[in-house]
DNA sequence: GTCTATAACCCGATAGAC
DNA sequence: GTCTATCGGGTTATAGAC
């Protein structure tokens, strides 16, 4: 979900609108950033925007769409390269996350997840759109703990596995941001390869 | 954490100003609720709540502050009262979030972790005082794995699993409310205390 | 489709009488 | 300390010329 993966030519004023929305929500968040914002950053102006959009909403909702089809290219694609073991590519898709934390003084992490926590009752798109992109993100964690076969006993649950390593990875995130500091995002992954090293060597089966 | 249960009689202006912000925000988050409606839940108007308070911000404190010291006779100790077995304390308190979570259909959790990523750039002192609750909840876990004593292998990290009970809470809440369902609060849990259940029988001390 | 100007509204904060 | 009225500015969205 690093936005600077989004290397396709920005040619289209809708897309400058979007990915000027995408880096601001980000950054700022969705109701901390204005319309005026977005226009200054796409470098376009009020009637265009709203030519295009109906509102500043949907070009929320564009914005959560774009993330969605970039999940796999923008996101999986560049942390799995290198990796090809299951297990290891979750860990190196974490690794992503602390990267992106760190490259940025721990001051965001997922636009995703910011963006769950700051609307309370967000209009269902956007809360559909919300829910796909985590449904996305635990789908393919689940799918690497699923190609690990047998090498994880019969017992235990891939999906929840795959919902624990989003929920840590969340978490970490917002306690790191709130410290400014990597150390719980660290504290938080690390305990949670310590339990999925445990079930690895685990004697049940 | 639950609202509720500050029981203390609320007399004073500024009582009724911050009980009723500290209920706003946690509803609608810090943003979305204005100083106007501050005022109408309160019952109070804006001469007063600008003499006791600098400004909005300066209201967020004080909630912040109310939470730190709730903590302990509010959250724990309720949470707590007739589970003296040290492990089950964390599940107990684990499970307060739940509870707080269904019986709101799933709107709304912890405000601490809503505020934290609602809150992108904070000023410094309400950074401070959102590190310091989260910090006080994590002391709090960490003592009750510290008391859990040979219990857990020596070479488990105490700090680094109260860490994680925090993430995979704030992060359960986050899918949860996203979902309206507990459905992901329960499967990280879950496998949280599976790992617990793993460290709790490993044979490695 | 693009641009400027502005409408209509809500915000946090303040003034000043009592 | 409490109240009413209001200021100055920022917000989303729109109107209308080009």
């Amino acid at each position: 979900m690093i936005i600077q993966h989004f290397v396709r030519v920005q040619t289209s004023t809708r897309d400058k609108i979007v990915f000027a929305a995408m880096r601001l929500f980000g950054e700022k968040g969705y109701n901390s950033t204005s319309v005026a914002d977005i226009l200054n950053a796409s470098g376009m102006n009020a009637g265009s925007m709203y030519h295009l959009f109906p509102g500043k909403q949907d070009v929320l909702l564009a914005v959560l769409d774009t993330y969605l089809e970039g999940i796999q290219p923008m996101l999986l694609a560049p942390a799995w390269a290198e990796v090809p073991d299951p297990i290891e590519r979750v860990f190196a898709l974490l690794g992503s996350y602390r990267k992106r934390l760190t490259s940025t003084d721990c001051t965001y992490g997922c636009p995703i997840g910011s963006i769950a926590l700051e609307l309370h009752e967000p209009d269902p798109a956007v809360r559909d759109r919300l829910a796909a992109n985590f449904a996305q993100w635990v789908d393919a964690v689940e799918q690497c703990f699923v190609e690990a076969g047998a090498r994880l006993p019969k017992s235990v649950n891939r999906r929840q596995l795959a919902v624990m390593a989003l929920t840590t990875m969340e978490g970490g995130v917002m306690l790191s941001r709130t410290d400014r500091s990597p150390r719980a995002f660290d504290d938080a992954i690390r305990q949670y390869r310590g339990y999925v090293d445990l079930l690895l060597h685990s004697r049940k089966r």
